[in-house]
DNA sequence: ATATTTTTTTAGACCAGTCTAAACTTTTAT
DNA sequence: ATAAAAGTTTAGACTGGTCTAAAAAAATAT
């Protein structure tokens, strides 16, 4: 059994690795964690000990399948949480984050299976994050970068790509929450800020805002 | 804030304690908590060290206010979520300890209180103990052991003492939980086992498991 | 191609929590 | 009253996770 650091650890792997295979250095894991690279490489030894990463010595890390499994684990405990928070605990969307970063760490598969019958086998967590499968499948919506739309973009925002409060609770404040139908009608030359419509309402997001709002594509 | 370690160790002490003030022994705590008396000690004194217990050395430890109080909120916590797993999530009565004492760690007050409502307020958990409001206070029921009651007892499971989950799971096949109504028939004077009614079923039950059923008591 | 900068690793230390073994108190038995 | 037994504390060591400072490797600049 993994310990609450080892989990963590994993976790900030997977996700710097953006799920794939892709390589991931010290000095990545030790900011996301708020830690030193000293630390990380102490960690990363014993975690490629154990199988969930493999490791070349100043190349950085790679997750091994095991590794990708555990993490993805945890991730789906993760987002089943905030979906209980936000949909039965009628907390916002924005103060979910760090209680299910807690709440993740609990040990009892039987528990995780009843959550996710409780919610109803909820498909995609209250920031439009897919939430993977008892076999650490996910199903992905395909998205793109708000900020890369064409004018006249139709479509709904999926997800935010940052997980920082200010920015979840501002884009709760105005109403930019996963889930909700929104347009692109103008892009500003001067400052690339945009305006949008997001359901039935005119808003105008500036550029650091629009690049980490993620909205949905029709796969043609 | 309180660390894992230290919230275990004062929810052992205040149960050693009997919620009194009552003296608790090194070695007690020690065997509740399967470590051993050195590390008791030493646990002791950092916890005496910040208030939560005072401490005489060979003489064993009191509870403080603050101590209790902090006792109360870990305790207020276990039985709101064992409440939980059983009401929301169905799990059985005796499957809930294990993954409650997970959740009882969990740090954020808005989150107890919002489980709170979301529970409807409870006064008691599902094996019938008092759930300690938001200030600490605990609203008891009188109770005593079934052992101890007079042939033609009549009245209900309030609690179980022991929450070993082979007693747990025993009583719960035989339909002996908190809640339900009990009638004393008769006491076998050979082995001190006891004929009980529960809910018109008839049920023989051992002396050992009847020490361990607490029953409501009229208060005259 | 070599020097400089950046990144990573190693070495050694620290803290929390645990343990064993030995020393010390208190209690119990005679 | 004293010896033996039981319980508690101290001393010193270990593990997991962290850190700083120094050494080593890789990337970058000239």
């Amino acid at each position: 059994m993994l310990s609450y650091t080892e989990e963590n650890y994993l976790k900030a792997i997977y996700h710097l690795a953006q799920g794939g295979t892709k390589a991931v250095l010290t000095n990545e894991i030790a900011e996301m964690l708020n830690t030193k690279a000293a630390s990380v490489t102490d960690m990363i030894k014993k975690l490629s000990g154990k199988n969930f990463i493999s490791y070349e010595k100043y190349y950085g890390v790679k997750m091994t399948r095991q590794g990708k499994s555990e993490a993805l684990s945890i991730i789906r405990k993760h987002r089943l949480w905030e979906t209980f928070l936000v949909q039965k605990l009628q907390f916002n969307w924005d103060e979910v984050h760090d209680i299910a970063e807690q709440l993740e760490h609990i040990q009892s598969p039987l528990l995780i299976e009843k959550l996710d019958a409780f919610l109803n086998y909820p498909k995609a967590d209250p920031h439009g994050e897919p939430i993977p499968d008892r076999n650490g499948k996910v199903q992905v919506q395909a998205h793109g970068c708000l900020h890369e739309q064409t004018l006249g973009y139709k479509g709904c925002i999926v997800a935010v790509k940052d997980s920082d409060a200010t920015l979840l609770k501002y884009l709760n404040k105005i109403g930019a929450t996963p889930g909700k139908k929104i347009e692109l009608l103008n892009k500003e030359a001067y400052d690339e800020s945009l305006e949008v419509l997001v359901e039935n309402k005119k808003l105008s997001l500036s550029k650091p805002v629009a690049q980490n709002i993620l909205v949905s594509l029709t796969t043609r």
